[in-house]
DNA sequence: TCTACCATGTAATCTGTTACATGATTGC
DNA sequence: GCAATCATGTAACAGATTACATGGTAGA
């Protein structure tokens, strides 16, 4: 359950509220990763429940329920995450593309499909690279380790783009393989 | 739910039993996907059941129940996949690991940790490559589609470890950041 | 004989996604 | 006034992992 930890990590730089959370998650962490509300909120809920965090400050708003909750990380919530930071725990890297999925089939379709696939994916990666390259530029001083891991993100986007490419020539210079 | 495309995908080769779709898919696949049998075996089932796949033998064992079940495409079966295949859905590429994970908050602990954890993952990765790399001198022959695959599980794979080292190079030269 | 691998399956659990519901605030 | 974004939350569902249970076969 690393959403857990990574919460708890966020927390060290500062008190944050869930919305925060989910934001840093997804911008901050290479844009390598995707979350959700139906995640972050039921964790909160839960780690407030451990003893993990804790409710710094709850502005209400003037009228209705409460409003806007400020985590902080408890002594018990910084014991764990330096045991989880020291931990060993790996495993390979799993790449779930669905459109890799589709390729290795492409051999059962037609080759103009599998152009016009390629195509697509190569504009949606050539987008995300921009995106990507974008970010690094505003987050280029946030700390090495946050720096090294958008770089990372930029090394496999720019990586798989001129596989992509590569893919492409291939597939249109020789007909049969 | 691509696993059940992955399955109609294998059984456009040949009629495969449940075993032989678990290693395919962690073998072939450029070893880049995971599977287990909670996937594969209940997949089979209810794919049996909606008609996209057909029981084609069933070896049985000398005494006890049924053996090696050998599955085949049914043509509704390969409707389907011809529609999976010829459709866009595409996702960003993520990147779940949880060292990368650890790795953002190294900042946290003291160098020493992040250095033997850098090393520990540079080791783990260095083997992964050497198996990718006996895996695609195998599978070159295998159709174009299936090569690049692999090819781009080797890329990945390298340009993580390069990474990695100009990761804890950078570490080590600057204390402060 | 024992180990490794072949082979099928289920149950419990954990994780992640989508869709929905609600309402405040900010800027144009 | 309206759109975008801030903000919190739940319910239903989909997908993946782990652990367990069972037994066969091949080779050292």
């Amino acid at each position: 359950m690393s959403v857990r930890y990574a919460i708890l990590g966020l927390l060290h730089y500062r008190n944050m509220h869930g919305y925060e959370i989910k934001r840093h998650i997804e911008n901050h962490f290479g844009s390598m990763w995707t979350i959700n509300y139906g995640q972050i909120y039921p964790n909160l809920k839960s780690m407030e429940e451990e003893g993990c965090i804790t409710l710094d400050n709850v502005t209400p708003s003037e009228r209705g329920g409460p409003h806007k909750k400020l985590y902080a990380i408890t002594p018990m919530g910084q014991e764990k995450f330096k045991t989880w930071l020291e931990s060993e725990e790996n495993t390979r890297i799993s790449l779930r593309d669905p459109f890799l999925m589709r390729f290795i089939f492409f051999g059962f379709g037609n080759q103009e499909q599998a152009l016009a696939n390629i195509d697509n994916q190569l504009k949606i990666q050539e987008k995300q690279l921009e995106s990507r390259r974008q970010h690094l530029k505003r987050w280029q001083a946030r700390g090495k380790y946050v720096r090294l891991v958008a770089e990372l993100g930029e090394e496999f986007n720019s990586g798989y783009i001129k596989w992509l490419k590569r893919a492409r020539q291939e597939i249109m210079d020789i007909q049969d393989d």
